[in-house]
DNA sequence: ATGTCC
């Protein structure tokens, strides 16, 4: 095994198969990145791809130096995992979208407090407290489909008569404003991060990745309140951030964008809104610097989409999936950016990471009813 | 990605 981890450059590898698609341009971004002034290693994931000047689905190694700019505007965004009381066979789809309801207003600060009493104080980014936000972010109810590691699956309180509630999303506005300002500051130069610069950026970094863990604490209790039930997270790992970290006797920073965190427990990989999402256990990851696949990773470009898609589909046939699950959604632009087809199979990035040997699945889970928006667009 | 930009 371990014949899906492929050195790119003396400095790059890359966790691919060769059934795998990934796109030329992404793996250049990568190269062009690794070539940056005191970046060591560099990890791409399964499903890497483009991003703006520098590639998603991947990790980066620096030492004294960070870069602000490869983790992009959404610091701190991640994936949590709910197991919910919410009985399957007693609720209904049209039953449970009703009484999910409408969450696209941000809540009160009273409603936070009163959702969660032990919430730390929020300071002044209430304006978005609660919400999901748009682009790729989602809040998805799911059941149980198989289950790979049943005594692991049985720990962690994993319950196949209810449903599990996934989040994903970000710091909203927060992140945003602080790499914008940083930006227009400094450029997407490499910063000494004990300087005035890095360690400010650092600190500002280090709320956001606070903000947006208890913003999607917040979006669970958020739709368990409105679903009438109970829930335990079970999982919550960002895959947007930098941290500190000893590599080959090395210390230095680990830069992760849109690779998720294999250091902290059990990791939700989701897949499209009509694919399957997996529970994995991290193993030995050293070789993919401590990350893993985000998610099913696009296959097309937004603004491809629509143009692909819309001789085929009407907005109205995308909100509902070969799983039978609906997607609540009613922003007709969004329908088409986040169709599954603009995704790969989400197998097929799960299996490069089996047979690298970095993960073991625990389970996975379809999807039921994946919210998007509810308010229509002005 | 964006209490987003046109």
């Amino acid at each position: 095994m371990g014949n899906s981890i492929q050195p790119l450059a003396d400095n790059i590898t890359l966790i691919a198969t060769p059934e795998l698609w990934l796109e030329g341009e992404a793996i250049q971004q990568l190269q062009t990145t690794a070539t940056l002034p005191n970046i060591k290693l560099v990890a791409g994931m399964p499903d890497l791809h483009p991003g703006r000047g520098y590639p998603v689905g991947a990790a980066f190694f620096t030492t004294q130096y960070l870069y602000p700019a490869l983790i992009g505007g959404d610091i701190g965004c991640g994936m949590s995992l709910w197991q919910t009381t919410v009985k399957i066979h007693a609720m209904n789809q049209a039953k449970l979208i009703k009484r999910l309801g409408n969450i696209d207003q941000p809540l009160s600060e009273a409603e936070c407090i009163s959702l969660w009493p032990d919430i730390r104080p929020l300071a002044e980014h209430m304006y978005a407290s609660g919400t999901i936000g748009g682009g790729n972010h989602f809040a998805e109810l799911q059941m149980l489909e198989t289950i790979y590691a049943p005594e692991t699956a049985r720990q962690i309180g994993l319950n196949r008569q209810h449903l599990q509630l996934m989040v994903h999303s970000g710091s909203r506005g927060l992140g945003g404003v602080i790499l914008d300002k940083h930006i227009r500051q400094y450029g997407h130069q490499g910063l000494v991060a004990d300087g005035t610069a890095g360690s400010t950026y650092l600190m500002q970094h280090n709320q956001a990745l606070d903000y947006a863990q208890q913003n999607r604490e917040l979006i669970g209790r958020r739709i368990l309140a409105n679903l009438r039930a109970q829930g335990q997270k079970l999982v919550d790992i960002s895959h947007n951030f930098i941290e500190p970290v000893t590599i080959n006797g090395e210390s230095g920073w680990l830069h992760r964008k849109g690779a998720a965190a294999a250091t902290k427990g059990l990791v939700i990989i989701p897949g499209s809104r009509a694919d399957f999402s997996y529970l994995v256990q991290p193993l030995d990851t050293v070789s993919a610097l401590y990350s893993l696949a985000h998610g099913a990773g696009r296959k097309w470009q937004r603004s491809a989409c629509k143009g692909r898609l819309a001789g085929y589909y009407t907005a109205e046939q995308l909100t509902r999936t070969v799983h039978g699950s609906r997607v609540i959604c009613c922003d007709r632009e969004l329908l088409y950016e986040e169709a599954p087809q603009a995704y790969k199979s989400i197998d097929s990035v799960i299996a490069a990471m089996v047979q690298a040997d970095l993960i073991r699945p625990i389970a996975r889970f379809k999807p039921v009813i994946t919210y998007k928006v509810q308010t229509e667009k002005k």
